[in-house]
DNA sequence: AATGAATGAGACTTCATTCAT
DNA sequence: TATGAATGAAGTCTCATTCAT
């Protein structure tokens, strides 16, 4: 990608150090991860091969094995670069602590979901595709980093008495799923049909995740399964 | 395949009803898709390669080809014979419309839950693993149907007044996400240092989805972003 | 291959011979030789599997090893058993040895155009597709037996002083070649163009045909390179 | 495949116009072909399977990918290969149109003849051997073009008065078939034991095709089944 | 004798990785 | 250091042949 010689200095140094070389490195790392990227969400996963990577970078594919041990490390980094941004997002989202939790899961929810419609093929690879053993794990860290997250506000909330307690775990992966189910799901068939399409399907999930964190009268658990007919509701 | 016509005898007997024949023919037949089920158990979608389904159902790879005319067509039954018994066992427990759709949408997801907490390789292959277009299109399948059986109890529940008005696709698109992640998500890094271990990973995620799909008080969407939008300031 | 034990009698006679066994073998035999045969005629020489014969003759796979020690066997007899009919008519029309050669040239040259004008794909397959060495015997046996009644017209018609003096091997297998191409080559992209359709077609290779055993003038061999050698200057 | 535009070079240096890496490539393709050509003289189009070609080419079977998309295309360029030199071959022979026709068919046949002589294997792989349906399509469009070359020079004979109005398509096909199966024909089992040998073969041939495109007297058709025998010619 | 499921070698093709230039 | 051709293991599928029933 880069080439060493170059033409228009007569001598050529045999320069050691990184003062300039480390950060051309960097940059080559970069555009490689860039284009992993793209081209996953272009053609999905499946369609990441090495040689469709570095054609896409403008580099030859051995170029790609300066750069990384192998494909998966570079797809590894793919899925961390992304997940660090969703991340910082998500905390950006949620950082403000005096708000409330409630406001603030909402605020990560529509986040998210904003930008997965913005990218539905990539987003698909991020969250549901099928990944070697080796990028699963970049997968569930991400997925546990952001239930963490999530986690964290409803932790917030609990401890301010905002929201009724509740299994903090199960309801941040709940949370995560959730997200993605609705936002992934949908999108492979088009849902376009919807009445207000994805404005609606945002408000929706936003509505579903706040319910979901806020337990209405009783928090027992037993209260799933009423006495009677919840004929009172009506 | 086999002509029925003889020359030579007058009786034509119908060359071979396939008495038994057809019997062992569907034995060998399930075998094979119990194999590859076991593959996708064991190692998950990706370790499914014909070879190594054969080789679980000790038979010859030449073999599978007499009872299914492409790899893609086993894996295919694999997924539709398990999602038509994950959404028989979901119409079961939601069946009686006489019952208030809280508890049935509880009972849905209890019973889900069990199931993939018992297999949880098998779960995250039916769930979330990458695979063929010509798969996909049977996992879309089975998602979209869970999601209607959900999307019929909750219908139910709105028209019985006993819901509040929800965007019902969105929540049962929801529903079905938070239940795969809470289910399969953790499950990958092991869940067992859960204080109550699954039966508590069970019951918060009934809890959670049960309050996902109760209004409180203020059904009102608006009411999730409480004054100002704050989603999109990263 | 014979079978001891038959069920209809209780008396297990141990029958030696060929009363009626010997003419139902020759049934079965002759019936995969008409199915391999129809399949060639249907699809070409590389649609005859195995299977695909046996089921066109409504027997099993296996059944046609009890017949035929290999696949090529079986195919090898479709060819002789073709040879043989197509010799026995080309005899049969250039038998008359009172009659002129040309005369007897030109009845085998119609009688086989027409044949194979009726079943062109089955002629393609036996002319001129590609085949087992072992075949490939079988199609040069005819090939040779087919130039050889046809040399024997022609040494006829020399030694009656009706034909001038020529190369006889040569010219017999020039006919061959000639007959085959001429009809072969033209249906492939369709023929149907021309003025007059097949019967033109006979009609113009007969008389190629005719033209080629009669020499104008002058039979002198150096007629035909003029003065000097021209063929290879490039 | 390789980008043109760099981001941090101003002087976009088009990465390699491929100065010897272009040569290196066609060589490669090359030796492919010789060996594909190479391993079909020697066995037959059968045993070119894309191992054999590629180890007579001394790469690995998956290096031939990297020249061909697909095993077909591969032998379909030997086809054309091969042909484009015979066709070339022929048009050089039978180029120069003051000549008499006759000389020039002779010329053509001739060299034809010479050269199938010369690798009667891949001359039988070229002219009858079986084929995918793709390099069918080469093989037709090459006899074709063969017949339309001695088309022309028929068509010049008869428009300059030289030949007797003749059935131009039947008799250029009729003769590619000639030529074709004198050559092919008698070389499978040999044809060593004819006096003269190949001369004798080759002298012969010319000596028939002329024939075949000289009317003697009555070019009518019906000459062919004269009145009488044909005793006037003796 | 027939059946037809099973066999397993072998064909084509893909692609992550290596290495001489 | 970059290049990109070469590698070769692995995957899917076909089909002539075998063999228990």
């Amino acid at each position: 990608m880069q080439q060493t010689v170059k033409r228009d200095s007569l001598l050529v140094v045999p320069y050691r150090s990184t003062p300039r070389t480390e950060a051309r490195r960097q940059a080559a790392r970069a555009r490689l991860i860039d284009a992993a990227e793209a081209q996953m969400a272009a053609d999905g996963y499946a369609s990441a091969s090495v040689a469709a990577v570095a054609d896409r970078a403008g580099v030859a594919t051995g170029t790609v094995y300066r750069h990384f041990a192998a494909k998966a490390e570079l797809l590894a980094e793919v899925y961390r670069r992304r997940a660090a941004d969703e991340l910082a997002l998500a905390r950006g989202v949620t950082g403000d602590r005096r708000r409330p939790a409630r406001e603030r899961i909402a605020a990560a929810v529509e986040a998210f979901a904003r930008r997965a419609l913005a990218g539905p093929v990539l987003a698909r690879a991020m969250i549901a595709e099928p990944v070697d053993p080796e990028l699963e794990r970049e997968r569930a860290a991400f997925r546990r980093a952001y239930r963490d997250v999530l986690a964290g506000v409803l932790e917030d909330g609990v401890a301010a008495g905002e929201l009724a307690p509740l299994d903090v775990p199960t309801a941040a992966a709940a949370l995560v799923g959730a997200i993605g189910e609705a936002l992934v799901g949908p999108l492979s068939p088009g849902h376009g049909g919807r009445p207000g399409g994805e404005e609606a399907l945002v408000l929706g999930l936003v509505h579903f995740c706040l319910n979901a964190i806020t337990t209405p009268e009783a928090p027992n658990v037993d209260d799933r399964v009423p006495r009677r007919s919840d004929a009172s509701h009506a």
